[in-house]
DNA sequence: AACAATTACATTGCACACAATTCAATTGCG
DNA sequence: CGCAATTGAATTGTGTGCAATGTAATTGTT
């Protein structure tokens, strides 16, 4: 007799997968946030960057990188795009120049308030009570830090 | 009086949370990943198009691209790549010239026993029990398929 | 002060992810 | 049958995501 190779089988099931369903649930946002965040000259990524600088203001890219956790190779020309549009500044520190300060402009300023309907077409499409989405927003954070723990 | 100016703010925190826990956690898990697959030759989402073939053998690029949910621009390539390491075969049907179908090698059969180990190493990152595994795992689906039909 | 180690950001190369377009094969309709 | 519309993959161009490397500035040690 054999062992169970039924159990490894199970396992292997795509739906069974929770990296899965965290994988596909991230595509799903994207798209779902990519006409509404359209109209306001951002990709996903970029609205997450606008999100923390909203909330904080002038960090350097390795501040915002530890935030998101995301790596230079990433936030450089990311951060360059949203320059170009002129959402942010990119300011070399006096004291230390090796740092960059990302700091908004007056127009990245203004964006915040045509952003306040954004996270209504989420709340929308999950069909969920408030306090239900709360817990779960918080079992995966849960579930994120201990696999950042792991790794 | 302004109209309270509090309350966008908190949506935008809210926001952050709920969309942001689903972007790092996917990342993370990335990561967490990336060094079991390199052992098996595999990226990521190489690894989920894997699974979905030890599921079900020899699916077109299209019917592929809808149980993942990617479009063939993503998938063309990926599928040369798995081509190129031997995991799969890529070959035109004989009835509609159009449509290429995805079979597994020999070497990609076998592998399913090397991969048999993977999920573990998620099971164990995330320190919780099989029960609420499935249970995060199927709240995530839901939110996940609600959002794709929103959109 | 000199210099090795460290730090912060930028750059490069590879692999997705997706919109838009192209091209060939097939289907539908008069 | 003939031909327009549709379908299935592949291609192209833009934007991440990350490892590895490069470069300049700063710090620590003697």
């Amino acid at each position: 007799m054999r062992s169970t190779p039924q159990a490894s089988d199970e396992m292997l099931k795509l739906d069974n997968q929770l990296c899965f369903a965290v994988y596909s649930a991230s595509l799903a946002m994207t798209r779902l946030y990519k006409p509404v965040l359209e109209k306001l000259q951002l990709t996903y990524p970029q609205y997450l960057v606008m999100l923390a600088l909203w909330e904080q203001d002038g960090p350097t890219v390795s501040e915002l990188g530890e935030r998101l956790s995301l790596d230079s190779g990433t936030l450089t020309p990311l951060l360059k795009r949203l320059e170009a549009v002129g959402y942010v500044t990119r300011l070399r520190d006096v004291a230390d120049e090796r740092r960059v300060h990302i700091t908004l402009t007056a127009a990245g300023r203004k964006l915040k308030a045509r952003a306040a309907s954004v996270p209504g077409c989420l709340i929308a499409a999950a069909q969920c009570s408030v306090p239900e989405l709360i817990s779960l927003t918080q079992q995966i954070q849960t579930l994120r830090d201990r696999i950042r723990k792991a790794a």
